[in-house]
DNA sequence: ATAACATTGTTATTAAAATAACAGTAATTT
DNA sequence: AAATTACTGTTATTTTAATAACAATGTTAT
């Protein structure tokens, strides 16, 4: 529960999570490995394994239950009081994912966005307010926000970049096209569309 | 050249073109692995082993050949004819997705786009028309489109996704929450949003 | 009561990816 | 000319992730 789970791990947990929150509105208590696996089309061996290194123990006549395995998935990923988010450049990328995350309940929360462009800022997307970029350090600090999704243009992320490390922010989600330099300690996920695109090219050329 | 390569190795592969071609347009020809390495902030030895890969081989005194590498690399990835892509649901994140790809020279192309919304189809979205969805069989066959993304809210990307195999697609690029199950002959990739960040504050969490 | 079954939890194995080690080589320095 | 340097290309090793194997256990069927 301590110990640091593989990063796979981590992503499939927010996945079973987020199955079983559905599944439990069908009114049902209790799941079993292989049922878990069937939602996410994946094995049930590695559900169980997950489970395993979460600690979580299931009994051999009912399986799972279901709200214990949400409750413990969020003790793992949540923090008590939540984490903030800023969303860094409200182009229509950025303005989407605050769409997408405005309808969300979870312990994530987006509570600033930050642009440059004079007639974007201060005025308010999906319930969240645009600051003009020379706020970031300020309002990042007041606020206590500790992760940053960065969807400017390229030519400007490295720039962005340095000011959220400065500023203290300690996760990065960037998904410009130009690969960023982290510090050890600012966790750095990177998501390019088009290269995940040519991948799949690729393999269908293969295929 | 034949062989298949790692998932990876393909993903960086296109990481090192696009960095290529920009590198290329400030007028040097030649370039070590150390270079590439920092223009991607990874390692040289991972891009050496990727070049390898593909077997092409550099000089000793002058590196890699700029031009050379972009073109094997498009030997690789990209197929003579191009590969048309559609986009299935045209919300935010969809528009967000085309407006991307409208400036981008590739030889991936988004040449359709599907809604249900009587009020979105028939129109024109950064150059690419909408059709309803029912038309999605007839126009991805008559087009020879072999690659789609859905982005389409979860509850529909089940059904968008079979009609998508039935119509021959060969590649699914998956943003619904939803996680999809494809025959082996479809190269499924997905990327949730939510997974991702949660991932992210675990990681910001536990550092 | 015993055998067959379905399930979990864990260890063992394999596969994929990244990293390290190092041999080879041409140019440069001593 | 020998040693040094700065690279490439390849093999070896390590790390991470996925898969397989199987022991343990309660349940059901015979
Ligand atoms: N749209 C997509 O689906 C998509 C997909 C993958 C990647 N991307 C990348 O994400 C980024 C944004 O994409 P987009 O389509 O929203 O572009 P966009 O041009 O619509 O939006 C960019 C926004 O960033 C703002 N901006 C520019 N410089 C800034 C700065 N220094 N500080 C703060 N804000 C600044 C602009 O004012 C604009 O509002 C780009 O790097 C793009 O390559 C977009
Ligand atoms: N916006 C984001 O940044 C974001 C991020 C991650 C994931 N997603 C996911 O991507 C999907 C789309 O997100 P969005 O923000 O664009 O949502 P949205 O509601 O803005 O758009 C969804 C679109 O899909 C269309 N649609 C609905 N049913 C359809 C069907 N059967 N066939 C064709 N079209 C159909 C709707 O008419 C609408 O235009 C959702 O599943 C969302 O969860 C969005």
């Amino acid at each position: 529960m301590n110990r640091k789970l593989p990063d796979k791990t981590v992503e499939r947990l927010s996945q079973y999570r987020r199955a079983l929150l559905n599944y439990k509105s069908s009114g049902k208590h209790h799941i079993f490995s292989h049922e878990i696996a069937n939602l996410l089309h994946i094995t049930a061996v590695q559900v169980r394994r997950d489970i395993m290194l979460i600690g979580y123990t299931g009994t051999l006549r009912q399986g799972y239950d279901v709200q214990d395995l949400i409750d413990i998935i969020g003790k793992i990923i949540d923090t008590k009081e939540g984490q903030k988010v800023a969303v860094v450049g409200i182009g229509n990328l950025g303005r989407a994912i605050m769409g997408y995350f405005s309808g969300k309940r979870t312990r994530l929360t987006i509570t600033a966005a930050f642009d440059s462009n004079p007639e974007k800022v201060n005025r308010i997307y999906a319930g969240i307010p645009c600051y003009h970029i020379e706020k970031l350090t300020e309002i990042i600090r007041n606020e206590g926000i500790s992760i940053a999704v960065i969807s400017v243009p390229g030519e400007f992320a490295e720039k962005v970049a340095q000011d959220l490390v400065m500023a203290g922010i300690k996760g990065v989600l960037n998904f410009s096209p130009k690969p960023l330099n982290m510090p050890s300690h600012v966790y750095l996920q990177e998501f390019d569309m088009l290269t995940i695109l040519e991948k799949v090219a690729y393999f269908v050329k293969k295929s």
